[in-house]
DNA sequence: TGACAATGACAGCCTAGGCAACTAATGTAC
DNA sequence: GTACATTAGTTGCCTAGGCTGTCATTGTCA
């Protein structure tokens, strides 16, 4: 069975690899904008990359900080810095485990808790947007190809 | 005509817009793995993000930087930064138009022009291993999806 | 129990992109 | 021709992620 791109034909520059890193960046790009305009969150500074740590976290009971890397195949050390971010916002609270020292288990505070559905409702907004003309089954359709992608990925999922 | 994602169900962590993010980060790894594991490359340390560059540069008459960052949606600062780093590599070369004295030609020194093939050649393999089990048919579909997604984007392309 | 491995969080250094301010060169209007 | 606007590139400051090493804590095994 042959590949999808071969030797002679292909280029970078209209590939699938290509096309998702632009859609990615127009995306996450529209939505700071979106955040910084709003009346409610545009205060709180909150970025694109912020709110998907808030939304995994949100998604799901109590987890730890390393529990919440591997769920997204993020770096340690880069939680770190944004667990310091959104503390620093008043967003998210670190709380050591009495039963295990190692851990430190994160929880939204009132603070996220009550940002939370706005943020959510601009992404929804923007991701709508960008689906302009799509059916219901043609989203539905790359959602499974994407999360093919994903299996395919040496990770796993 | 009702929206793909609605309000009381869309979850952000299941949504195009969070795959789109996870397969693209899976998919620069996993080039980048490969680019610094490669014999002939690895000396060189070049990144993903490097390469989409000259990916960039190689394909079409396009020359000057700004060109450049209009072309894919990138920063101006960026760019100079790049440049600086691709320049120290000596993959790239700066030359200032005589015509017009605010313009920066760039262009491919001889050892990229050298290097090229090669990361090409991993950037197909990777591609075409994140789209394993598709069909031609499907891969050209969700081209096709992701460039409709684009268009929807506020730049317009 | 004591040595060693494994794990979780963190800090330092790197590449990297977005934004704003600035400079130099060019274009335009009066 | 001078004043102003525009454009191209650069620089500084910010957020951001990947990698390596470090430290404290926990688990394992002889």
């Amino acid at each position: 069975m042959s590949e999808i791109y071969d030797i002679e034909t292909y280029e970078p520059r209209r590939g699938v690899g290509y096309l998702i890193n632009r859609v990615k960046a127009e995306m996450l790009a529209v939505v700071d904008r979106e955040l910084t305009a709003d009346d409610q969150l545009g205060p709180l500074e909150v970025s694109s990359a912020q709110f998907v740590i808030l939304a995994t976290l949100s998604s799901g009971g109590q987890k730890s900080a390393s529990d919440l890397c591997k769920g997204i195949s993020y770096d340690a050390g880069a939680m770190t810095r944004m667990i310091d971010r959104l503390e620093d916002k008043g967003l998210l609270q670190r709380t050591r485990s009495p039963e295990d020292r190692r851990l430190v288990y994160l929880e939204l505070t009132d603070a996220g808790k009550a940002a939370f559905p706005r943020m959510r409702e601009i992404s929804l907004r923007v991701l709508n947007r960008f689906l302009r003309g799509f059916s219901k089954a043609e989203a539905r359709q790359l959602e499974a190809y994407l999360l093919r992608m994903l299996e395919n990925a040496p990770s796993g999922a």
